[in-house]
DNA sequence: GTCTATACTTTGATAGAC
DNA sequence: GTCTATCAAAGTATAGAC
């Protein structure tokens, strides 16, 4: 079908940027990942490795967005879905040797201060996972300002336990950060004077 | 003084690499930012690169573990100190354009799936720093257990809104992540039985 | 022992054959 | 339109002058 290996491109960039970073993976070791012949990256991202580097991060960032809303969707208790997203998370870090974690935690760190283009991508994809975290946190009864906190609290907690699981090769931050993310969210809901906090939601 | 060059070179690669990361960084980068012949690097670090970038890491990461020694030292009260660490966490970020956050995050994202040599060096620092927050947190009552998640807690908080924060171009996280930091040590001391935290420490 | 000039490899990118 | 062969530049590392 058309557009496939196109597909494939960024399919592997964003693996290969999630576990060495953008300036750690070259262009080359991308198109033979994809399986893809060397002049098609230069075909379908005429701009070479930037325009293909910002379209990977937006791509893979809505991805991973997705994969959030699919644990803590709008039909589940919100704190049982953050602790299995958490969970999950370790889970997979288990499965590939430590290796997938954040999709562009990696490429935010190596950019920030280089690159502005990467950089408002990185930007763009924190701040739709911030307000999708407020949304769901609203469904279940927490106030837009409070929640935005809590959002942001939880996210740091995720990217900053991904960043030490990796390097310490155990899940262990992972999972203190999973409970204290839960923690404060309970928290929160009993401060909205939610006692049982599925019934608001079911 | 005899070794000023080297410690200059460590410098260096220590200030570019928490900018942009390991692989981001090239030899002639630094020694041009140390002002230093390239020959030096190759006198003072062998090995070459690989070297450099273990030294600079655990460098780097004993200087960042004494930072927070002195806004948390046994003398200050611990909430308080943990506070004012962030604050000033959030002062560095402004001053230098959203540049200089932790020392080896970005280099531990990038290396910690293809360079075990720089992993180790980054878990080793990693661990350091938990251990020692283990053990200012057990002079303030709170059990070794407990601690170590509190640690592990609070430093992934910081981490995590590291990246967002320098993404973002905004103190927001860094503030958040210190506020949550805060309560929750707060409310372990609590748990410990200290109802005024200063008491227990002055 | 310090450093300059050079070697070798890999990088991102392109021109042009099909 | 798809891809192979090649280029200039930047990367790390080394050899050898002083």
């Amino acid at each position: 079908m058309a557009g496939d290996t196109r597909e494939r491109i960024l399919e592997s960039s964003g693996e290969l940027f999630r576990r060495q970073g953008y300036m750690g993976t070259g262009v080359k070791q991308i198109v033979e990942a994809a399986g893809a012949p060397f002049g098609s990256l230069y075909h379908f991202f005429p701009r070479g490795k930037a325009e293909l580097g910002a379209e990977t991060i937006r791509r893979s960032g809505a991805l991973y967005g997705l994969l959030f809303v699919e644990f803590v969707g709008a039909d589940v208790d919100l704190v049982e879905g953050v602790r299995s997203f958490f969970a999950g998370a370790a889970e997979t870090l288990r499965e590939t040797d430590y290796a997938d974690a954040c999709p562009i935690a990696a490429v935010a760190l190596e950019v920030s201060s280089t690159n502005e283009g990467l950089r408002e991508a990185c930007a763009d994809v924190f701040s739709g996972w911030i307000d999708g975290g407020v949304e769901r946190f609203a469904l279940a009864g927490i106030p837009r300002d409070r929640g935005r906190s809590l959002a942001i609290e939880m996210l740091a907690g995720l990217e900053g336990a991904f960043v030490l699981s990796r390097a310490l090769r155990s899940t262990e931050p992972v999972e203190v950060a999973g409970e204290a993310a839960a923690a404060s969210i309970d928290a929160a809901l009993r401060e909205v004077g939610v006692s049982e906090p599925a019934a608001r939601e079911s």
